[in-house]
DNA sequence: CCGCGCGTTTGATCCAGGTCAAGGAGGAAT
DNA sequence: ATTCCTCCTTGACCTGGATCAAACGCGCGG
């Protein structure tokens, strides 16, 4: 709900510092990003960027989360990324942008103009490296995403998206969600049924489910508590030690 | 069906020579690949890494298709990843792979044991930035996986899985897919609705109404015909003028 | 305090695709 | 040729989730 306070001049005490694009960067090359980035903020439900529009930057999102969302030409619309502080945004390389990205709670990025960015991606091997292996994170994540969307049910659907949510949550805690987890959902019944491939109404429907059987407790309709993490983790058909993650 | 024959002791007559993870390499840098490369071929039907196993070497497709499966304990199977000739197998800095690769043809990949070639890529920079650019390129056929498997109806998926398989292999011929594209399916009707998250018997049906609509012309159960490229492209439910490689 | 609006829940019905169950059809071995 | 296979097709029926349609509840402005 508010913000984290950090000093936008020192990237020392930026609270993604070491898990973004900036990760491995030593101090002087983390001057070097320093020079050329700069804020922004998006309000929650305001659009980043449409499909097709250029982007001027590249990003790391600081605080907030967005979403990454394709849509048919007759309005059927799939969410196809979900961007956690510390994920990175646009694609070095392309001017033009895939997807709608838009904010889905309050969003602030720190961005960096495309020229000199990919310019540094030149000079500065720590940044690619890093860069590299986020990308593949996010297309371990991806893959993930289509066995969900391909293969499982309603609620196993929901089920894997809290262990989703809650783990990332959990992440910038740096803890593991375990019995008694409390998060707030980032997003309305609509977002998640767009995440899932399902319609809101199949949405609510399972979550007032879990919620009759006690899988999870809900105060307000989006703030979760989870008694039994491994219960919650049963229902999301997976292998439940660990396959997961691998 | 025939292999394409090349001399496997000179990089520069390999097929996929401007297309995988060397494209941007000059003479030297070729060199040094080619220093640590070893070819390796497997059957049609043929497991080439299981799940959880120790992946020694990362790869570059050479001929063939290999397919990406997930499995869930209960026996679901989806495809998370189609990889043909230039794709790039396995992932640097993890031992450790996440999901069984299988050969759906013969397949010849040219092998790369991991730990040189962790270390080329920190010494060559072209390596790298190649290797960025066609993770990013997966990750957006992912995306666009997941709009399939999320909200695409049968024949759509049909549809979209046609007209990818045709640019693919169009794709190794130089040419774009065109009226009376003539091209092989990779796989079978189990393959294709693992792809897809359908069952084998929508698959077959929803084949047969495109088939008796005329909009692909079958001979065996592996050739495929298409009069009318445009017609297809209809039925892939995307926006026809090139939104869906945007 | 009331009414309006938006997000959500719940109910009733429908249908695309799954499931179960028989057949083909081609190819390899006998 | 005949018999297996294996892969594919087709049919009949069923069901999970979509669709259509009301309510509900909570925050906000008047």
């Amino acid at each position: 709900m508010d913000k984290i306070a950090f000093d936008t001049k020192d990237c020392g005490s930026c609270p993604i510092r070491h898990r973004a694009v900036c990760a491995n960067c030593q101090a002087d090359e983390l001057a070097q990003l320093e020079a050329i980035k700069f804020y922004r903020t998006y309000q929650a439900g305001q659009p980043i960027v449409w499909a097709g529009d250029r982007l001027e930057f590249v990003a790391s999102v600081v605080t907030g989360i967005a979403s990454l969302n394709q849509t048919m030409e007759d309005g059927r619309r799939q969410m196809v990324g979900l961007l956690f502080p510390s994920d990175f945004l646009g694609r070095p390389g392309r001017n033009v942008v895939n997807y709608d990205v838009t904010a889905m709670s309050e969003v602030t990025l720190c961005c960096f103009r495309k020229a000199p960015f990919e310019d540094l991606l030149r000079r500065v091997p720590s940044v690619g490296s890093r860069l590299l292996e986020m990308t593949l994170d996010e297309l371990d994540s991806a893959r993930e995403w289509m066995l969900i969307l391909g293969r499982k049910t309603a609620r196993e659907k929901i089920a894997s998206l809290l262990v989703i949510i809650a783990r990332r949550q959990a992440g910038l805690l740096l803890t593991k969600p375990g019995d008694g987890a409390q998060f707030d959902l980032p997003m309305s019944r609509e977002s998640m049924s767009e995440y899932l491939g399902l319609t809101l109404e199949t949405v609510s429907r399972q979550i007032s489910a879990l919620k009759k059987e006690g899988v999870i407790v809900l105060s307000g309709n989006r703030s979760v508590t989870v008694p039994d993490f491994d219960r919650l983790l049963e229902e999301t058909g997976d292998d439940v030690d660990g396959g997961m993650l691998a």
